[in-house]
DNA sequence: GTGGTCTAGACCACG
DNA sequence: GTGGTCTAGACCACC
């Protein structure tokens, strides 16, 4: 599980945690039933505060993303092949809708705006690509 | 001058200001050289204290987008026109980007993501052209 | 009498003129006797509040660069040769000393701060001379 | 870390907190990753407002000479040592302007002014070691 | 414990 | 009238 923190970026720790994990298990990159890093290993690697990643995973579980096992460790959730494709439309859709919200307040049109969004969705589909071949 | 504050949003609410001004500025809904609703006023208005509006204009002054004058008032800055279209495509890019690294994580086509997209960007383009007539 | 206000440095509009006419008269650009622009002339030429230069000229009096005479108008006050001297050391000094104290502060040599003191010296010397054939 | 502050001066106390510490990281007195006063404890020292001190602190961010942690504390910021060195050069050749372009005006020669400096210099520079072993 | 936000109200400085 | 500063004290978010 690879986890970059930004201690500066002003996004709480623990919320980036929160959504880089959740982003891994929608993308597939995390698997029902896999286990994740403890807390105290993740905390100590990420050079945070325990309780941190603690809340991280409790928030998480919350959203009933992670099982915690007590005394075992903590696992991504069986979640339903529709839930998983919903919450990833969700999210997609909300980046998009703030995406288009600027847009047009900005009096961007509609082709320059997907013009703009095209070369970057590819810029990042090859930089994916890339580093797939590298690891 | 329109400003849709929600105290609950866990969005600090000078910050809030702070967006909506500066999209106001960038969309040419507010020109340089107009001034700004008095400190005063708009904490009346907003229900809020003048210091947290007073702290808004202050950061809208850091980022040269207004200019305040003592005992005179607030005022829209002068800005090239280089500048403002610079801003704005820096501000559309990174909402474009963060939906085109969302949709390649969720293996979500660039056919499928830009459907998305200009279904969203029509609906509320017409949504603005609506809401023009109202006022 | 030149003026130069600046609306956006932050310095009192009325300060700036005091400094100003302060700096002309012991720069002897103007002489005892010579009367000054009046406060509703310069208000008006300076685009200020005409309360503002009066305040400006009621400081001057106060420090006795000028002197007011009702129904007539604002005159240079006569001055000790001695005086006059006396306060333009003082402001030099303390222009001086605020440099020395900073070029200590920041491990700057006494050989590199009188340095970089002559070139702005005859940088400004030079303009100034320039100027005066100019006009 | 010592501060002086003037409630009298008529400098805002927050101005005077954030000159008096941009000072101290330039003149080195502080060094990158040392951590700050906190805002609370800096607060009673100065007997002032736990805010005013935050203030200066977030103006210290903005200007990046430091950087605040929620729940850790504010630490001195890391600084490439070009921009040290250009900051302090720019702020001594600030006052050295205005010291030269005084001088200028009043007809006082490069010589005497070189020489009034001097001495200033020197007395500075004899009262920084004296203070030094006091501590 | 740390810093961040907000309030209500006072007083000052500027024009 | 305008904006600027500061206080005392509350409550929140983060680690």
């Amino acid at each position: 599980m690879i986890l970059d923190i930004d201690n500066h970026s002003g996004v709480p720790i623990y919320r980036q945690i929160v959504d880089q994990v959740r982003r891994q298990i929608l993308a597939d990159h995390l698997s029902a039933g896999d286990q994740l890093v403890s807390v105290r290993d993740l905390a100590r690697r990420l050079k945070v505060n325990p309780m941190t990643v603690s809340k991280a995973y409790s928030l998480l579980e919350m959203e009933e993303f992670v099982e915690r096992r007590r005394g075992v460790g903590v696992f991504v959730a069986e979640m339903s092949r529709g839930g998983v494709k919903q919450t990833k439309k969700m999210l997609l859709e909300e980046a998009l809708e703030r995406a288009a919200v600027a847009a047009i307040q900005f009096d961007i049109s509609e082709e320059e705006a997907v013009a703009i969004f095209i070369r970057l969705y590819r810029r990042h589909s090859s930089r994916k690509a890339g580093s797939r071949n590298e690891q």
